[in-house]
DNA sequence: CCTTCCGTTCGGCATTGTCGAACGCCGTTC
DNA sequence: GAACGGCGTTCGACAATGCCGAACGGAAGG
């Protein structure tokens, strides 16, 4: 079932993204350990990677660690999201205004990864950055997202294994977020409370694309403390519209989806 | 004498990279082409590339594009330069203080590429984003590192083919160019005048590592006819300040090199 | 000075990737 | 509507390629 793959090139991600999974240096031996791989295999993808400038060798340590290929190469296809370069501006007016701080998220297989952030000027917890995962049943950004799905694709998304609890107040009853993303639709953005980090509140709208399909959503951050019912109607309406706007910058045509 | 490659993970980076030297949209066939390849082997790479996600599939033109986890990895790369952390808020404070925009950038082989950009208020041009390479013979940033560098680095670096003339500025006579950098040296700064752009003026300076090795620097660019004689004096004080604290703080003692 | 540890090199074997050809699914053309 | 062309995909056979274990060499530590 498994598509053929070719396997030294499978390897190599494998090594790569070890790197970003555990410590951002390592050395041959530790890699041959983790990945069950002999010493001479992984020196060959190793001094692949390396001579490409992919991986760099600590002259010293004589430790690899990530190369600068692949901050140039993940640039480039940051530069290319044609949502980040819509949404960019539309966020750094939304941090003004809101003076907390806003993320730009898209569905990636059964998470959502963050494309843009900006941080209010006051900010006190940084649980996120660019370009990190982050799962979808307890973020605002991942359920404003999720509740747009296919049923199928919700199921896929819900497998149990994915409904890890990060506090007290995590969702992890598949068929109460069900519910849950039903009151979503409704209002038409996605409250996380503390679901992702204590202390931490979210408002977040989703973002139609021109075939009216929801992959991203924006959300605006703020410890619970800073959010009384006046600066929560805020980020609601804010947000929402931002929202629209980049929706219809998409080329999202109306409140009803589209037939053909 | 070259390395030992892995074919495969060779031929794996040859496709990724080729999406960045040519389309960000490419098809089986035309990279079969353009790799001189049989199709079934890049047919392989690539499914391999895509079921790992650092490709993905345009489900309508069945076009291949690069995957979003070569944007994770590369902020991950991004996010691991401590130099980038350091240098972070001093960029902020040089961009308030000096209105333009402000580059930092390090060597990478024969090349710099720009790591962080904040741009100023007014800007017209830009040629730069973070993650590109650009020559070191005619930027401010490039000549800031490459004046510090080793005679056979410099000589590698100025080799012939690299010293491209990107306007009737650019000077690519390797020794004036190193005429030009002792220059640099005595002076502390680079002064690029419309060597990459025209009509763009930029003051950078060099970065001490640790060892007292100089693998990056940071620029004020701006358009020279935003650039009388106070703001230019007022660039060359704020950007060489902001190099010697990023130095400092990256452990770098003292204007002699350190001999251990 | 001996030991240990790790990166690197080597050589033989079989797995694996490679290629060309053929397939099948479009959309286009006549 | 049938024949064509273009493209992604699959197949099968061959041998090139990557794999492993063992051995080497240099550095660090006792």
């Amino acid at each position: 079932m498994t598509v053929k793959v070719i396997q030294s090139v499978d390897r190599a991600i494998d090594i790569l993204e070890l790197f970003m999974a555990s410590k951002p240096e390592l050395s041959i031996k530790e890699i041959s350990e983790k990945l069950a791989l002999s010493k001479s295999t992984v020196h060959g993808i190793i001094k692949t990677l390396e001579h490409r400038g992919y991986l760099q060798q600590d002259p010293e340590s004589l430790k690899y660690r990530l190369g600068i290929k692949l901050f140039e190469l993940g640039n480039a296809v940051g530069n290319s999201m044609d949502i980040r370069k819509i949404a960019s501006p539309l966020i750094r007016r939304l941090v003004e205004e809101l003076h907390e701080t806003v993320h730009l998220a898209v569905m990636e297989r059964e998470e959502v990864v963050y494309v843009e952030k900006l941080e209010g000027p006051r900010t006190l917890t940084i649980y996120s950055h660019v370009g990190k995962r982050a799962p979808v049943h307890c973020t605002g950004v991942g359920k404003a997202i999720l509740a747009y799905q296919s049923d199928e694709q919700i199921d896929r998304m819900l497998a149990s294994d994915h409904l890890v609890a990060h506090t007290e107040h995590t969702m992890t009853d598949a068929t109460a977020i069900r519910e849950h993303l039903k009151t979503i639709r409704d209002n038409g953005y996605a409250v996380d409370d503390e679901e992702i980090e204590l202390g931490l509140k979210c408002v977040a709208a989703p973002i139609f694309d021109h075939q009216g399909n929801v992959t991203a959503s924006i959300s605006c951050s703020a410890p619970k403390v800073r959010v009384d019912d006046h600066s929560f109607a805020e980020m609601i309406g804010k947000i929402t519209a931002a929202a629209s706007e980049i929706s219809a910058a998409l080329g999202y045509r109306n409140p009803q989806p589209v037939n053909l």
